[in-house]
DNA sequence: CTCAAGTCAATCATAAACGATCACAACCGA
DNA sequence: TCGGTTGTGATCGTTTATGATTGACTTGAG
């Protein structure tokens, strides 16, 4: 066996567990004591694994990934005060007792906080939003079946019977990965095969972009504009992109990124 | 078992109580009270935790430990060491790569620190239970769809289609209310409700039950005897009890609270 | 206060893991 | 083919982690 074929092998087991003895290696590669040590020695250097008595383990600790402070990994601080300003005006949309859908993703997660204050029937795919809800606050917390996926923290079911037909609510608000004349766009196949399920289960479909999303592109379309109803953005909206908005008949609201109120600048559907 | 395992452990064991003891830590991860202490000793100066006599305390005190971190109330803390010693014995059950059903409840919640160390395919019906190994380890997480109920922290759907058919384990693990003759015993209608949707998606139904479970009565008969493969207890069983599950065919496993090991005392399914 | 139970630190023996070294075989360019 | 290099496996002394023991200390009850 050739050493980048052991060291794959080696790669691989870490993935799999939280720590490999070097015993387990030996069984796995069919090679001697001596040779995974020099390996993971290797591989430790190459910083493609740490390197513990008796072992190894992956380099990237699994603590700490989903807590309900950090969420999400970098994307969560970019523009956070366009965020959290535009998440406010999407909870000032609802009343207490109604049933709301929230798709999950960075900017709809930002809606927990203003949530806290609410007694509101949450629909969620998002792990994070139903841990917080829950512990933070009195809404009742529903989820669709499914598997956690830890990268988007979102469950993720790949049957239909997932729960979510069984739910219906006034709206359903979700975040974007870009929007444009040609609608509603997002980055992640994995994504878009959730909020797809969930779209179609609610009256108004609200949109929350902060305003550089207008100028985002990206290759998967998820529906067109007229299926919007809503969208809430910041201050930082274009002319132009609201004019593109009125004219598709959809609701455009702003959200004053300092001040604690919001202002609506536009038509309605 | 390694060094970074037993922290991983410790840490999670941590992360659900304000304090935890060496004793509890000696059962959780079966290793000498020297070692336990030298690991507290070596977390207490990477900051992970505070060391305090008697064992060791999470080193931020300030969290909101009260709300939903304490899952259930006062049947938390009530015989917690044999609760651990039995999830332990029903971890040792499971090779890594299976996949498993856990059932709701404050003994199988026990399960989640060992648990820490593998890599399974979890399907619960338990939020705590998701949230804690989603944080803590590098499990598969999955989960029925429904809405959570704060008083049990179980996922509870009033539909058929929740999910849980879809999946199918080797092994179902679940608590009670009381085991006796007539079969298994729970004290919530809810619960039976979401159990009884469960029995049935697994090859094997395994029961923990303290032995104290042996002498409590209810009025909801769950299933009888002959559907449960295994039953994990404590030493304190009495060999009246322990004849009772051995005329029903049932693989018994006792857990030795305070010592290292566990004994298997009597017959198969 | 004293006593008992529990907790802790220091010490030591043992077993496991490690690193260095050497020997052997495969490979490679002259 | 030869000499050198490289990768691998085995051996052996050294280091390290662990568990048990002992005695000192802390805590709380009476």
């Amino acid at each position: 066996m050739h050493e980048s074929e052991r060291h794959r092998i080696i790669l691989s087991a870490i993935e799999d567990r939280p720590v490999v003895s070097v015993a387990d290696l030996v069984t796995l590669t069919d090679s001697s004591e001596a040779t995974i040590r020099r390996d993971i020695a290797t591989l430790h250097v190459q910083k493609k694994l740490r390197r513990v008595r008796g072992g190894a383990e992956s380099i990237a600790p699994p603590q700490y990934v989903g807590i309900n402070a950090r969420p999400f990994s970098v994307n969560e601080v970019i523009r956070i005060a366009e965020k959290r300003a535009i998440a406010r005006a999407a909870v000032d949309l609802c009343a207490d007792g109604e049933a709301i859908i929230i798709n999950g993703g960075t900017t709809t997660f930002q809606m927990v906080h203003p949530l806290t204050a609410k007694r509101l029937q949450v629909f969620t795919n998002s792990f994070p939003i139903a841990e917080h809800l829950l512990k933070h606050s009195k809404n009742t917390v529903l989820l669709p079946a499914g598997a956690i996926y830890r990268e988007q923290n979102i469950i993720l079911s790949p049957f239909d019977e997932d729960g979510s037909r069984h739910f219906y609510a006034r709206r359903m608000f979700m975040g974007c990965r870009g929007l444009g004349p040609l609608g509603l766009m997002e980055g992640d196949p994995l994504l878009v095969q959730a909020e797809q399920k969930l779209i179609g289960q609610a009256d108004e479909l609200v949109v929350l972009a902060d305003s550089t999303k207008f100028a985002a592109r990206s290759s998967l379309l998820l529906c067109a504009l007229n299926r919007i109803h809503t969208v809430i953005t910041d201050d930082g909206i274009t002319d132009r992109d609201a004019a593109m908005l009125e004219s598709a008949d959809i609701k455009l609201i702003v959200a004053i990124t300092g001040a604690a109120d919001r202002t609506e600048r536009a038509g309605e559907a």
